[in-house]
DNA sequence: GCAACCAGATTGGTGAACCAATTTTGTTTT
DNA sequence: AAAACAAAATTGGTTCACCAATCTGGTTGC
C-alpha cells in the first residue's frame, strides 16, 4: 500500500475520482434516454439490449437500473420491462427510514426539516413561481378539496399540495429533497395517527390562503400563511 | 388488469405496501449491525455467510449491500469485504448529479438550497448544539485554519466545517441532506473554479465569528455571521 | 368481422458455478 | 525465534443458463 502523506488531513475524501466506474453506465443510460427524447411512460430497452448496446455485462446494466429506480427516475416491472417515470415520488422508497432508523426523536427532525424546506420554498414560490407551477398548485388544491368534501382520506392529497408548493419554488434540488422526505412523512403519519382531520374546513381555508398569497406574488403574506398552517406541526416539534 | 376506481385521484401512490420485499433484507442487515453493536470500521460478515444466516439468496444480499453502500452506511472493497463507515459523506456518490443532470441553473438551485439549509442549521446549532458537536466544530475549524496557513487546497476542509455546523444542529435529517449535497458542491466548485481563495484570512475570521456565535449560544448573532459569510454565494445565486 | 385463444418470443428475476484478488495459514529458511 | 515465502481458503465480482411471468402476433372458431 502506497502512502501519500499529504492527504492525511482529509482521510474520508481521498477517493475523489473513483466514481467513474459505476456512474459511467448510469450516465450512459441517462444519455440514451435524453438522446431518444424518452419521456414519462416510455419503455426503456430491455436489459439485454442495453447490455449489448453499451457493451457491458448485464449485471452492470442491472446495477445501473436499480440505481435509477432507486432515484425514482424509472420504475421496473417484474416481467415486463422498465418504464420511465420521471415525475412522481421516488417509488415510495422511504430512504430516510432505511438510512437512519427513524425513532421518534428523529421523526421530529424530519418534520422540522420539512418545515424549514417549505418555509423557504413558499417564499421563493411567491417570488418567482411560473404560471405552469401555479396552475399545478391550483390543481393540487382542487384535488385536496375534493378529497375533503368527499370525506376520503386526504393525507396524500395534502402532501401533494405541499409538494406542489415546493415545486413552484423552481428549485429542483429543494423539490427533490421534499420528494425524498414525503414518503417517510406519510409513513410515520400513518403509523402514529398524528394528524386529526377534525377541522377539515379550516385546513382548506389555510391552503387557500397560501395559494392566494403565492398567486399574488406576495412572499411575506405567503410566509405568514404557511406559518399559520404549520402551527400544529411547530408545537409537535417542540413537544 | 383489475380496475379499482376509488384510487384514481392518487394514481402514483397505489403501491404503498409493496416495499417489504427489498427492504426486508436491508433492515435485517441493519438489525444485525445493531445487534452485534458494530461500529465504524468493523467488517460485515461475508455475503455468503449473510446469505446463509438470513436464508436468502446471495443476490438479494448483494442488492441489499449495494443499497446500503449507496446510502453511505457501508463501504465494500473488491476482494476483501464490506466495512461499516457510518460516518462520512455517502461514498462521494454525487447523487444529485446522477438524478438531475446539473446544468448551471440547477447548480444555482444547489447553492441556494445549501444556503437555506445552513442558515437554519446555524440557528439551531446555536440554540441547542451539544458540547460534543461544538468540540467537533472547533476541530473542523482548526483543520481549516491549518490548511489555509499551509497554503494547501482548503475547499474540502471548508465544507467540512460547514458540515460540522449542520451536524451541530442536532437534526439528523438536515445533516444527512447536507452530506448528500456536499459531494456535488465540491464537484462543481472544482469544475468551475468558482471560489477564489484570495482572501483566506477573511474567511478564517468569518468562520471564527460563526463558531463563536454558536459557542455563545446566540442564534441571532450566528445567523448574521453566516449571512456575512455567504454574501458571495448569495450574489452568485442572483447572478 | 371479431373476439378468444394459444404458441413462441421476450422480459426481468434467480441461483449456481466460476474468476481474480486478497487474506489467512502453515511451512520453510535464515 | 523471526522473517520470507507459498499454498489454501475466503472474499467480492462476474458470467451464464434457466425460470416464470408477460407480451406479441397469428390462428381459430363463432
Amino acid at each position: 500500500m502506497i502512502e501519500h502523506g499529504l492527504k492525511l488531513v482529509t482521510p474520508s475524501f481521498d477517493n475523489e475520482i473513483d466514481l467513474a466506474k459505476d456512474n459511467e453506465v448510469v450516465s450512459q443510460i441517462r444519455a440514451l434516454i435524453k438522446k431518444h427524447d424518452l419521456g414519462a411512460g416510455d419503455k426503456l430497452p430491455s436489459e439485454r439490449k442495453l447490455s449489448e448496446k453499451l457493451s457491458v455485462s448485464r449485471n452492470q446494466i442491472r446495477a445501473a437500473i436499480q440505481k435509477l429506480e432507486f432515484y425514482g427516475i424509472i420504475n421496473t416491472m417484474p416481467q415486463s420491462g422498465s418504464i420511465i417515470t420521471g415525475i412522481g415520488v421516488p417509488s415510495m422508497n422511504t430512504m430516510m427510514t432505511d438510512i437512519l432508523d427513524l425513532k421518534t426523536p428523529d421523526f421530529k427532525s424530519l418534520v422540522e426539516t420539512r418545515v424549514i424546506i417549505e418555509s423557504n420554498a413558499v417564499q421563493l414560490a411567491a417570488a418567482r413561481g411560473t404560471e405552469e407551477s401555479i396552475l399545478n398548485l391550483e390543481q393540487a388544491h382542487e384535488d385536496f378539496v375534493n378529497c375533503i368534501t368527499s370525506g376520503l382520506p386526504s393525507l396524500i392529497e395534502d402532501l401533494k399540495f405541499h409538494l406542489a408548493i415546493v415545486k413552484a419554488s423552481e428549485n429542483t434540488i429543494l423539490y427533490w429533497l421534499m420528494k425524498v422526505l414525503v414518503p417517510d412523512i406519510i409513513g410515520h403519519f400513518n403509523k402514529e395517527h398524528i394528524c386529526d382531520r377534525t377541522e377539515a374546513i379550516k385546513l382548506v381555508q389555510e391552503h387557500e390562503d397560501i395559494l392566494n398569497a403565492i398567486k399574488n406574488k406576495n412572499p411575506e403574506e405567503a410566509t405568514v400563511a404557511l406559518r399559520v398552517h404549520f402551527k400544529a406541526l411547530r408545537e409537535y416539534i417542540k413537544k
